[in-house]
DNA sequence: CGGCAGGTTTGATATACATCATACCTAACC
DNA sequence: GGTTAGGTATGATGTATATCAAACCTGCCG
C-alpha cells in the first residue's frame, strides 16, 4: 500500500508506472534535474520552470510521486520534491544514468 | 529519416518514443520475448500470442519498429520481427537487462 | 481454383492523458 | 487583516491511444 501521502514502498516499486511517468518529457525532465543534483537535495516544483500552469504541474508532480520516481515532502504551503536516487538505483539499476545520458 | 519500412536509422533512436513504447505492458513483453532469443532471432507477430485482435497487434509492433526497437522483414504473406538489440545496447546501455529483469 | 493463415488498412469507438481556468488552502509578509 | 506566493482540487476540453470489426492483400496448400 501507498503511504498517506501517495507514495508507495520501495518494494512496491515496479517497472510499468516509472516507464508511463518518465515517458512524459516535462517528467524526464525534471527527474534528469533532480538526477544532476546533489542526493538528498530538496527542490519545489516552481524551481523547474515548466512551460505548463501550475494544476498541471501539480498532476505531473503527482504521477512521478505515485510511479515513486520522487518523494514529496510537505511544509504546508511549499511542497519539496526529493529524488529517491538510492531505491530507484536498487531496483532499476542503470535507469537513472540512462535518462541523464539522453536529457 | 526512416527508410521506406520505417525503421529509423541507429543514429536518430531517442529516448522519448523508446520510453512511450516500452511503457505499454504488452510490447514491453514482446521487447523481453525477443531479448530471451539468441541475437539476431527472428518472429512472426503471432507467435507471441498477445490477447488482442489482429489489426491490435498490428498497431503494437508499429509502435515497436517507429521507435527503433525492433526490424520487421518482409516475407510476402509472412512478416518476421527481429530485435535491434546491439544498436538498441549502444544507445541505451542497460536498458534491455532492466526491461528483462521486470518482466 | 478455392480456401486458409498471417498481416495490413481503414474507420469507428472508448478510454486515457495533458492541459487549462477557476476556486480554494496554507503560510509568510506588510 | 489583507495580500501574495506555492500548491492542490475540481471540472471541462481536446488530443492521443488502444481497441475492434470488416475488407483486403499475399503466398501456400490441397
Amino acid at each position: 500500500m501507498a503511504d498517506s501521502g501517495g507514495h508507495p514502498e520501495s518494494e512496491e516499486l515496479t517497472l510499468g508506472p516509472i516507464l508511463m511517468a518518465i515517458a512524459d518529457p516535462l517528467r524526464r525532465h525534471v527527474v534528469a534535474e533532480l538526477a544532476r543534483e546533489p542526493d538528498g537535495a530538496e527542490r519545489n516544483c516552481s524551481s523547474f520552470a515548466l512551460p505548463v500552469s501550475k494544476a498541471t504541474r501539480t498532476h505531473h508532480f503527482r504521477v512521478l510521486r505515485e510511479a515513486g520516481l520522487i518523494r514529496q515532502i510537505d511544509y504546508g504551503n511549499c511542497r519539496k520534491s526529493q529524488l529517491r536516487r538510492a531505491e530507484i538505483e536498487t531496483k532499476f539499476p542503470g535507469l537513472l544514468a540512462l535518462i541523464l545520458a539522453n536529457a
